[in-house]
DNA sequence: GTTAAAGTCTACTAAGTCTATAGAGATTAT
DNA sequence: ATAATCTCTATAGACTTAGTAGACTTTAAC
């Protein structure tokens, strides 16, 4: 698992919207603009995040993005995958437990590369934009 | 953190020579024809590996590359990060925890990826070659 | 209905990374 | 000497990443 420069930026508009969420939509350009992101790119980064059905549009003058979910149900883990990719740090955990049913010379080792992802997962499929959002120290 | 193919490589690697150690110098041909591994790739992989300390070579005809150290005193945490890079999902610790500190709108969200890093450090950085070389289901 | 503002979508590009391969050089056993 | 083996640098093709460009569509407001 690794969360690219795209993938952070996602986060960090998510976070944005969550923080309005309920204020109505907010233009691409204003998140750039706030959170410092190259507009163009985020364009294309909040159209994924919106075929992943994390977000939603209104399009022409008064247009703009809002999360579809409340953000107590929007979790760091699909914003991950959306963006990047599955959370496990080879492969996915299928292909790691496929791994570790047939690759008998391997299969200790595939078992902690699967424990890895696991508690990568325990952790970003448990913490919601809601939990970060608030930024109480 | 993500382990590339090379990072697959070096760790199946390191397990064969576990699996043999105290057992003499083990010749790069050997190792790459029993795990099917890309023999000249191997060589720059055993190169690092060698200059991070976690093997040693000898040179010459009899040659060959063995552990550096016992099986239970070399961690995958050691290995990944020698040919993939830290084990954070972005950045590395240090840089992860600088924007906890620096970063006020986005301290809970690097919270959360240090929270990660630190779940596959514990595992990665307990659990060593010995661990998993005897395959024991 | 024209216009301006905003999202949608496809294409493109420059730079970097990944997965190797090639080959010359250095060292050692026989 | 010779052959076997590790050492090191260079190179290359495919892929990924980060970002830009521009044409198109939709909507609000006048």
């Amino acid at each position: 698992m690794k969360i690219s420069q795209k993938g952070l930026y996602a986060l960090e508009a998510l976070i944005f919207l969550a923080r309005r969420y309920e204020k109505g939509a907010i233009k691409i350009r204003e998140i750039a603009a706030t959170e410092d992101l190259p507009e163009k790119f985020l364009e294309l980064i909040l159209l994924e995040l919106k075929h992943a059905r994390l977000v939603e549009s209104e399009r022409g003058a008064k247009g703009g993005y809002r999360l579809k979910r409340a953000p107590s149900k929007i979790f760091l883990g699909e914003i991950i995958r959306t963006i990047d990719g599955p959370l496990a740090p080879f492969e996915d955990a299928e292909g790691l437990r496929r791994h570790v049913e047939q690759d008998k010379k391997h299969s200790a080792l595939f078992r902690v590369l699967l424990s890895v992802r696991n508690a990568a997962a325990g952790i970003l499929d448990h913490t919601s934009l809601a939990d970060i959002c608030d930024d109480k120290r």
